[in-house]
DNA sequence: TATGAATGAGCTTTCATTCAT
DNA sequence: GATGAATGAAAGCTCATTCAT
């Protein structure tokens, strides 16, 4: 018996948005509380105020759900990220409050959903769909640093723009997630200070 | 799910402690290649050759079991971080050396069971037990950094000894990570390179 | 599975009438293909070009469904089957023919759908409805027998005429179906050579 | 995650044995009754006294199950077709009483477990594996035929032994069913006679 | 002490059917 | 009338863990 082409519904109707949308809201809230593995999809639907029945003719399964529910906070974060417009911070001699000022709004876009944002760095560790769109998202940021950093080139100590951006990238979010996922035990402040000086003396 | 108050056996004769480590190293492979959650506690027993009830006569149960995975990896890579005497680094002049030692050191350590590392630092996200393994490793790291840069005080630029130590530590892991772990687009020599030149100059 | 007592449409125009007749060969298609068990009823109104909702205004439910296909479907084999008028046939001396005849229109009518018939026919195992309407397909075929034999006796050896229609009918109906659905080991031809000189032989 | 390659107990000692045999008992018992669709893994493993756990590891799935109580059946029918030793049958003028003897062995096999044959014989038409071991069957019981008429071929009718082994066992089949597990309108001796008459009239 | 048969809560998922719009 | 979103009982199956032998 071949199994019958399960289609997933794409809501149209305002009805039908609203009720996947729920299911997402839900799903962020429980994934970020209990974790992935920690939450079944009864759980969910109930939640959502929705049947079980309704969470699976919107979502093909929990796991893709989880990926919904990633990019949508995908969406948000990149929206917070790259709405600020750094327009006219290039001037000469503004280079620290350039730098700082891309801290600041990196750190700020972690607060968005930061237990949620915990889960999914996790996950990407253990499936390869959830890795897929955390280098998408990566790809995006480097890409931009990578552009910001040839728009500076003459005042940037090193030729590889590149690997300058991937390790100003690592750097970046480790010490990010060290204040904002786990509790480092330096403070915020201090760390935001030196990360700042490290990747001025770096870069400039 | 609640924990029946059973003893776990700990082993004192050859016999027993060879068991045991059969079945840490059968389950380090497992959940290397299959991952915790992919991984059942019947496939780790028969793996080690031995029935699922002497498996939890070793182990209170599949996480216990983990844990002890982890600490064993983690035994191994203190031993192969500070085995290496970085003794007479320290002279003025050397410490170009001494950083990119430091880091060859960092990276070779991690070809020590990549994919079970990989794994580790998922369940970090998830599970507090893998986080406090985590972080106690993290501490040892950090302590000896910072004692390592207190040695060498009036070379530093810095006075915040402990944050330069955390920042230092961040940009390192995740460069490490993105090399070792995820493939990362830029080549681990251009990042090794530039990571390098970022802790100097902002070190010395 | 209580039966809401749910008005079902009896269609009397021209629309309706297509819109079941529409629904009735999807779900003779899809029955065929799948099976009655393997198919959902989203399937068949989908195929039907009707919305779930119209499906359960024409139909109690998928079974009443499958019940209506197969009347249809007697309809037609019952149409094959006796619309040929074999009158002229009884003649003396052309009893081989004659025997021929009906085989050759017996088989002839399997053609009609055979992976429907054969769905069908595993259902009577199952469905007390299905063998109810194979028992009384079957009752108008012996009752046929019966008649012809009649018109035939003095020429026919038995005087059991009812357990000769049904020996002669069960041993045509098991060829046909292993001809016919089975794919049989022995060729078409050397079945229905042997199965009317075993009848010929029988009965004259 | 790939699906851990979840091994099938296969019991060797007494306990584990008569635990699969429980089940397959208890499952020709409801499958008789309810039917294999009709019929839930739950039900079964409780009627076993057994968990539902212990069922999974006895059997794939409620297929597989289904199967091996199917082939315990057929043993079963196998050893009472040809436990009869119709040795000394063969002697001429013995061939009614031969082809009876033949009939009457053939019926009281089918005394057999006759709901779950039932069962099994509607399952062969929607069912491959089904169908597959039906046709094992079918070849054992053909081939018996065969070689039984080619110890008479001087005797008998017809060449081609292989068709009329056929069509016999077609007529044969059919009738025993419409006796055993369809009340047929004719009484079962009647078509016994019959049956007996046109096979021997046929062959010899 | 070692074994592996047995357990059963709990999970994901399906699908016939209803009913508000 | 027609629609298709919503329902939820019920199915199949897994697996960490226990415990009698």
């Amino acid at each position: 018996m071949e199994r019958a082409n399960r289609k997933v519904r794409i809501p149209r109707q305002k009805r039908g948005i609203e009720t996947k949308g729920r299911i997402i809201q839900a799903a962020r809230g429980l994934f970020s509380r209990k974790g992935f593995h920690g939450t079944n999809s009864k759980e969910i639907a109930s939640a959502a105020g929705v049947s079980i029945g309704s969470f699976y003719s919107y979502f093909q399964d929990k796991k893709a759900l989880f990926l919904e529910v990633l990019e949508d906070h995908n969406d948000r974060l990149i929206k917070k990220i790259f709405g600020q417009g750094q327009g006219g911070l290039l001037e000469p001699g503004g280079e620290k409050e350039f730098i700082d000022s891309l801290i600041r709004t990196g750190m700020a876009a972690h607060d968005l959903s930061p237990q949620f944002h915990r889960e999914a760095l996790g996950m990407k560790y253990s499936d390869p769909d959830v890795e897929a769109i955390h280098r998408r998202m990566e790809g995006l940021v480097l890409d931009r640093l990578v552009s910001l950093f040839n728009t500076m080139r003459e005042r940037i100590r090193t030729k590889d723009v590149e690997a300058a951006a991937a390790v100003v990238y690592c750097a970046f979010e480790e010490v990010v997630h060290s204040v904002k996922i786990f509790e480092s035990r330096v403070p915020e402040e201090r760390l935001i200070h030196e990360l700042s000086d490290m990747i001025c003396r770096y870069l400039f």
